[in-house]
DNA sequence: AGTGAAAACCACTTAAT
DNA sequence: ATTAAGTGGTTTTCACT
């Protein structure tokens, strides 16, 4: 993991489609050098996938929450997490430090359906015994990317 | 914004470098027909572009925190948000509803930087009067994907 | 708005250095 | 890692439905 690596990555982050000629451009390298740092990247999972990204508003999500919730004891955690996984509106669930055991991150249709999905599916998980839900105002950002800065890459 | 667009924005959340001929089989259509829908969703802002998912602890990133910030007045908020918006360790800023004016989601090389973000960054910020750190010990789910039911179409 | 066929273009792979 | 060559595939275009 050098600096052309580095900068492989966060052209990709920035255009997923871009292709290795356009990238091998862009760092200076060969065409062929580059595929080949590129697929060591993946088979590194450093690379995990590519997507196209969308607005959620556009497709009818419009309200984002993010929801505080506490579980009585540690023994309900993985069943949690697994009625997490298995629903859609989640889009991330960190367990935490703190006085909630975990931070769930939601995106709905409206607050009509958050409704639902915080007294008819969530509040009925075992173990769970108290909800805290924010909802958001307006998103002034919302990225995936990750800057890496050369100092930070001495280790991978 | 019928069903196949949503199966064709479904398929490109998966795989961001699916090629139009792949899609076309997946969706009964011609590949031309295919080009077309995307050139469309692409347009309209649907679609907003392709990014690569990369792994953050790969990339020396380790800590991932959710910051509630309070800023004593609205008139703080541009200025917050322009320095926010600067902010590469910063990748999520929502304004919300509730006891905090911004929940912010950062990811930092490790609880150094972290601190150093807080008090030399976020503190020195003018409007700031409390920042309240929750820091994430495991992630059990963490995606963009949207996910579209049919029903939920009908407008778009 | 979609199809099929064909053209033009380009991406990726392989081989040799 | 590079260049060069080759192959296969992707996208674009067009005439037609």
């Amino acid at each position: 993991m050098d600096e052309l690596d580095h900068r492989i990555v966060d052209l990709l982050q920035r255009d997923g489609r871009a292709t290795q000629l356009e990238l091998s451009r862009s760092v200076g390298l060969s065409q062929p050098a580059v595929a080949e740092r590129i697929r060591k990247l993946e088979e590194r999972g450093i690379i995990t996938g590519y997507t196209a990204r969308v607005d959620a508003s556009k497709l009818g999500k419009d309200i984002t929450a993010f929801i505080g919730v506490s579980i009585e004891h540690p023994k309900y955690f993985e069943g949690f997490a697994r009625k997490v996984l298995a629903m859609p509106e989640v889009l991330e669930a960190h367990r935490v430090a703190g006085q909630d055991s975990y931070i769930l991150k939601v995106r709905t249709r409206n607050t009509k359906t958050l409704d639902t999905l915080l007294v008819e599916t969530l509040r009925t998980i075992s173990g769970v015994t108290r909800t805290h839900t924010t909802i958001v105002l307006t998103s002034i950002k919302e990225e995936t990317y990750i800057h890496v800065s050369p100092e930070e890459l001495k280790g991978a």
